[in-house]
DNA sequence: GCCTGGAGTATGGTCTGACCATACTTGGTC
DNA sequence: GACCAAGTATGGTCAGACCATACTCCAGGC
């Protein structure tokens, strides 16, 4: 008999399971530890080589945060940095060609839809630092030398609206779908050439959402994103 | 002087960028395997561990996954499973309460909305399996006994909307909010006890997607996610 | 010639124990 | 009180061993 799909669980999944039980059963927050290595491999009953490979895998996910020496900081301190691991998960399915960025375009065009109308909801209220992130990254792209640095801004720039949205989530998935599509971007802009066009769909955005003006603000953003993308329109 | 942020690249970091270069230089796909550890650590002059902590985070990641034994598909091989990785990461964020269940809604929502849509406008063309996907989902809902039961088959109708929108990254991230939120769903359907709503809900969709008509799937599906969150709207 | 069963072997999974670099903690010295 | 050196707990890394698994290969029997 051949392919068997059973398989036993492994030392280090159980690692994982009993860490996710202390997080949901003993209410572990964001900046508690965890035990040492050393000192949870005797806990479980488990080799240390285990353990490390667990919170590899925690920190992979960008669930804990590991620091060597000695201290109140030292350790597997609990984190929430989801974006890094969003992030290499779309690098590396790309380059795995298992996603095409077409679609990859498609859901940042759905999200940066729904955010610019959710922000310009919001922009009657506070916001006042993701506006004031926004009118920098602006201002940075009108000064931008090369490719590389108005791509910067211009991630910074659409992160922004994503955070404006008040949404963690949805601001996360954005700032995985620019970090993946950084080196597409960067070519895209220096075969574009001129980003006369793109800068002025900025300030269009920005005043739309500035303005509370949802529909305006959508409208602004799909035409922005019909200019970085003519192949795909 | 404390708290200084630059650290030195850790070994396994070192392994994970040379086996990416590997996927992008090399035209690695899916399917293709690495070397063995042993092979790999001797290749890269780290141990074995090192390289085994870089392909656990790997297998997090979905990239490649691990067959002891021998063989043409032993050892590590690359794929594509972007699913339980986000499915992951979001549970651990809701056990951190890094995010609130509400984002994760929205986040639904938003995705839910696009999707119901762009499967509508793609139902005159083929996606015949994901339309029997959709049937059969609504169909096993009518019989199910418990909560746990339903959800599931909730899911799969709900995961079957995202897939057929054609936009892999969508409905992956759709698989994953729903796996997430897997318990949050089944308590929700243990509180509602009626699923008649939900059911005549699931029907609406259905039909609007089958007929191609895009204006009344999203509307169909916004009206059923008010039901099934009642208290955030 | 074909089938069968056992030996061989390459694979990941695990463990042990050691050593290193780091960074805080402690305590002594001036 | 300020400063510096020793102590120590932490993660990071390595080497080497052993195990379970699952395929490969080959000898033997039919």
């Amino acid at each position: 008999m051949t392919g068997d799909r059973t398989r036993r669980t492994r030392a280090f999944e159980e690692v994982l399971f009993q860490i996710e039980r202390r997080i949901t059963d003993d209410g572990l927050k964001v900046g508690d530890r965890l035990p040492g290595e050393r000192q949870l491999a005797e806990q479980l009953q488990v080799s240390r080589s285990s353990v490390r490979e667990a919170i590899r895998v925690l920190e992979t996910l960008g669930v804990v945060s590991s620091q060597v020496g000695r201290g109140p900081d030292a350790g597997a301190v609990l984190t929430s940095r989801p974006d890094s691991a969003l992030t290499d998960l779309l690098r590396l399915s790309l380059g795995l060609s298992s996603l095409s960025l077409r679609e990859v375009i498609d859901t940042r065009l759905m999200i940066e839809r729904w955010s610019a109308e959710q922000a310009a909801h919001a922009a009657t209220g506070a916001a006042g630092s993701d506006a004031d992130a926004m009118a920098e990254a602006v201002r940075a792209m009108e000064s931008a030398q090369t490719a590389e640095d108005f791509v910067e801004h211009d991630i910074a720039f659409h992160v922004a609206i994503a955070e404006a949205s008040g949404n963690r989530l949805v601001a996360a998935v954005m700032r995985a779908l620019r970090g993946a599509m950084r080196r597409y971007a960067i070519e895209a802009v220096e075969r574009l050439g001129d980003t006369r066009v793109l800068r002025e769909d900025h300030r269009r955005i920005h005043d739309a959402i500035a303005a509370g003006d949802a529909a305006g603000a959508v409208d602004a953003v799909t035409t922005h994103l019909a200019h970085a993308y003519p192949e795909l329109f």
